[in-house]
DNA sequence: GCATTGAATTGAACACGTTCAAACAAGGGA
DNA sequence: TCCCTTGTTTGAACGTGTTCAATTCAATGC
């Protein structure tokens, strides 16, 4: 897997071949699933050569990342219209939570598939990876407009932590939704019912004296291991 | 991947090729490295054709879960030594996890490398597949001890979960260890140092009466999901 | 002994992701 | 007009995990 040209600006012609590319691998991941597409038939499918889309990405996990970062604006733009109006914590957390299941209900086939690639620590597909910080970063500053524009009460130390630790809940969420065969992904719907008046009820007891410590001591080791 | 036959009982120099196989897989895998061993180096190494090694073991995968195995046995044994006279709750999830840490220590390079496999959920290498179900009992079993043979005070409705949650946690810790590339996985060693004083003080918490309702709902939760 | 049957074994073939040397296209000096 | 450079495109070839029809082996029944 080598490197490919990124440059800021790309040509047009190029920018739309690797468009046309990028498109013609959606087609077929969302027809056929993930490993059932070659890449010889995206080539086929875009009307082009094998090798000219080795040109232009890297390999075949990297067609999906486009996937990646249409779903997280998608969820932004269905999150911020359902966010109006909500000013309790668990509310607004609710309706993050409830936007995304909605939002990826239409992928929940073929992402089940390449998401066992994107459990991959190392992949580039990995919510850890370099290559997913924007998204992923984008995905946490959702969760910290959740967090400031609400009535939360939450220990003081914890608060500046709080939305990295909703994206990992979040993901929690997305990793059970991944495993979710029923229909309509009804039993994710009822994890997220139920964790969200968990999630609130729990920072509100970090306020308590006898739990504080223990939330000072958690953040701390968070802290010693991030260096 | 078809299924295989795995007989209750196979005959004896069946049994022996297997293990032939296994062994050279094995020795492979330390040497170069998951993604580096080939089928074809290991029939050659096992002195065996290239279809027969998948005679005796579906994919590739399945010649990893042995080394799952044995893992396991050497973590028990050594558990089970350092077990003996430690009375503390705290004592005994500590030796647990060290011992884990140490156990495979010489495994972590190579471990690295096809645990990214692993992380993938459908795969059989999963810790939560089916295939890994009686190493994961095994192993549960382990915390099951650590509890019962303590001091433990904790909710008590919590106190039969206790041993699955303490499994997943470790299950945490190794997925830290994976990526942890300190030397002699410094770093895991202190998120163990630090992470089990905290377990011990969270278990002693959930029989605070303003969190003992929370523990009960979160008990629930996983109930409700789990059917 | 011999035939029959099922387990064990083989190596060629397949499909796939990936690589690469070569060819092509388009512009811009001389 | 010719050449050189740079970006683009090609398809053959490679290495891999996996499959499979065919063959050998070994035990069992007669």
């Amino acid at each position: 897997m080598t490197t490919v040209p990124e440059p800021a600006t790309r040509s047009p012609k190029a920018e739309q071949t690797r468009r046309t590319i990028a498109d013609a691998a959606m087609r077929l991941f969302r027809a056929r699933g993930y490993d059932k597409t070659t890449m010889r038939a995206i080539a086929d499918e875009a009307g082009v050569s094998l090798g000219n889309t080795y040109y232009y990405f890297a390999g075949k996990e990297h067609l999906v990342q486009a996937f990646y970062d249409q779903m997280q604006v998608l969820h932004a733009e269905a999150a911020a219209t359902a966010l109006d109006g909500e000013r309790s914590f668990a509310g607004r957390l609710r309706v993050l939570l409830d936007t995304w299941v909605d939002v990826a209900a239409p992928y929940h086939g073929f992402a089940g598939q390449f998401f066992q690639n994107a459990a991959d620590p190392t992949s580039p597909l990995s919510p850890f990876s370099a290559e997913s910080a924007p998204a992923r970063e984008a995905s946490t500053a959702l969760f910290r407009r959740a967090v400031e524009g609400s009535d939360l009460k939450v220990a003081p130390a914890l608060r500046a932590e709080l939305p990295e630790l909703l994206w990992l809940l979040h993901m929690g969420v997305v990793l059970f939704w991944v495993h979710d065969a029923s229909p309509d992904q009804r039993r994710t719907r009822q994890l997220v019912a139920g964790v969200v008046p968990l999630v609130t009820r729990l920072t509100r007891l970090t306020r308590l004296p006898g739990v504080r410590g223990v939330v000072d001591d958690v953040l701390g080791l968070v802290a010693t291991l991030r260096t």
